[in-house]
DNA sequence: CAGAAACTCAACCACCCGGTTGACCTTAAC
DNA sequence: GTTAAGGTCAACCGGGTGGTTGAGTTTCTG
């Protein structure tokens, strides 16, 4: 999850996921790269469960699904409270467990 | 930011600190790896913005420092509108707006 | 039908990442 | 004053990542 994020290319494309759905090579183009670079990036965001791949004709439509950041949205906020409320934070992460993760 | 989070070991890291201040080795322990290899870890952290060390005698005092995470979390809320409302029964009353399923 | 577009797939490559070990230094403890 | 603890540092290593190219397949277009 966090993973998927961290490449600078695949957060951009998720950028313009969230607008519309897009197709591969549509979302290869702004990036300086091949066309199989991108799709891999594509397949990676896909395998993180972000997006969603369509076959139609000879293009793959690519549509964004926001909900597996979910996860990281609850992890981050949790600290989130400790820089803005400092006390409030530490009651929320004893309650916290997020040891199950085989994401990397 | 989204790379230093990407790592178990690193998350875990900063759920101990968000308890409280630590040592590196006290870091390490809980991890199965070399004291070398948890430090790295931390430096990973902490060349993120998200741990401050301050040496005292021969031991290094790691503290948090949530606040780059803010960057983050900003990042991901601009996408929490998209999961939030397939979530809700919310979504029936903006079915009209720029997104339509097109049955897979 | 010919040719281009949109991909996939496999091979290859350079670099980074996460881990190790061993040598070393400084500080604390007895 | 030894010895142990806490770390750093450099070297090394295997596997993953991010990119390329080239060839092949399917579908659209003129």
């Amino acid at each position: 999850m966090f993973r998927a994020l961290a490449h600078p290319a695949r957060r951009q494309m998720l950028r313009t996921l969230a607008r519309e759905p897009t197709s591969i090579s549509d979302l290869a183009r702004p990036h300086r790269m091949s066309l199989a670079a991108a799709a891999k990036h594509v397949h990676v965001l896909e395998s993180a469960g972000l997006v969603r791949l369509t076959l139609s004709g000879r293009t793959r439509m690519c549509r964004i699904d926001a909900e597996p950041l979910s996860e990281a949205y609850e992890w981050i906020r949790t600290y989130e409270r400790l820089w803005s409320r400092r006390l409030d934070a530490l009651e929320a992460l004893f309650a916290n467990d997020d040891d199950e993760e085989e994401d990397s």
